[in-house]
DNA sequence: GTTATATACTCACTAAGTGAGTATATCAGA
DNA sequence: TCTGATATACTCACTTAGTGAGTATATAAC
């Protein structure tokens, strides 16, 4: 109950990259990391260890069950399932919105992105316009905070429309790559 | 000498935005902390207990002294004191270039010209020129990363994408936000 | 036959970050 | 005057991120 999911400000992890994988079939620890960053690895950068001690506490957390697979001589290997709370949560995730951070999006959007493409590619449209929205909702707030501080604040200025250009960017690079999106799910 | 002050990827620490503060006279752990907040409020989201066990750290490390100031009734309060170490540090950071991650640069850089405008606003201009250089070889280094890509790693292309495009913002950010320092430093 | 590589995992560590708690002084309003 | 809010100054216990090195076995390559 107290589990808030929400990160740290400032702290994505992989840990929905890791259980994703797992909706469509069980894996290794081993599997889940090498599939990672083979097909993510500009997104997260995920270590072994990292990347196990994440399913551990996915196991602790009951998204994720573990199958001992017994082998004569050999250490046994560990096979993981998602349990169905897992289920649930990472569907609950797929369709949440990754907020007005630009770091947030390019790496829990694009996330999503790759997982809706494998399990739900109608979905995909919806999502790309629900980011826009964020995004866009952001710029917003971002303004008017910009606006209410003193002249004085030089520094929180200069962060500030920082961000601002930062996400006016990001919703150009969204509607391009939607349209090359268009072409893998619409040919 | 186990010391790498280096972050970790995807960690920056307001420790030298602490540090710094110390540079032009001793202070409290609480003022330090207020003096964040107020100045680097946007920049940097310091909670109090992390602010003092940054400066633990920095004591451990031997980049600030405490000097004990006892009290009659009161708790002793604690004055915090720059070691010669400590401005070796800072000194070295100051000079330093904030790299090529756009968190980096709105946070550590524009923490760097916050420092260089209070102690040496001579060495502004030359920081900018430095950043933009960073800025742009980061780039060069990114398109090359991306265009290795193979074609079937849409995930990872979209992330250098969006960095690239972020990168290229930050030029623009850096030449108007060093126009405005102009007005400052040269009125 | 050895050496490198792939498979599959564990452990000990540093550091970031939160949230709540402690203790005192001071000042403003009922 | 007492009361309660606010400012000062700090501590502690906890979770999570992240690194780096170590362990152990199978298998293919030279």
């Amino acid at each position: 109950m107290k589990r808030s999911q929400a990160h740290y400000i400032g702290t994505l992890s992989p840990e929905m990259a890791l259980l994703g994988l797992l909706y469509g079939a069980p894996g290794h620890g081993y599997d889940l990391h090498r599939k990672v960053n083979a097909d993510l690895g500009q997104v997260w950068h995920l270590s072994q260890s990292q990347a196990y001690s994440i399913l551990k506490r996915l196991e602790v957390q009951g998204d994720v069950s573990v199958e001992e697979i017994l082998q004569e001589k050999l250490p046994s290997r560990q096979l993981l399932h998602m349990t169905l709370q897992g289920r649930r949560r990472f569907l609950e995730w797929l369709d949440a919105n990754s907020g007005g951070s630009t770091r947030a999006i390019r790496m829990e959007f694009v996330t999503r992105l790759y997982f809706l493409n494998l399990y739900f590619p109608e979905k995909i449209t919806h999502a790309f316009e629900q980011q826009r929205e964020e995004a866009g909702s952001h710029i917003a707030r971002l303004i008017s905070l910009c606006d209410e501080l003193p002249t004085d604040q030089v520094y929180n200025r200069m962060s500030l429309k920082m961000r601002i250009e930062q996400l006016k960017m990001v919703l150009k690079w969204l509607d391009e790559s939607q349209e090359s999106f268009q072409v893998i799910t619409k040919p």
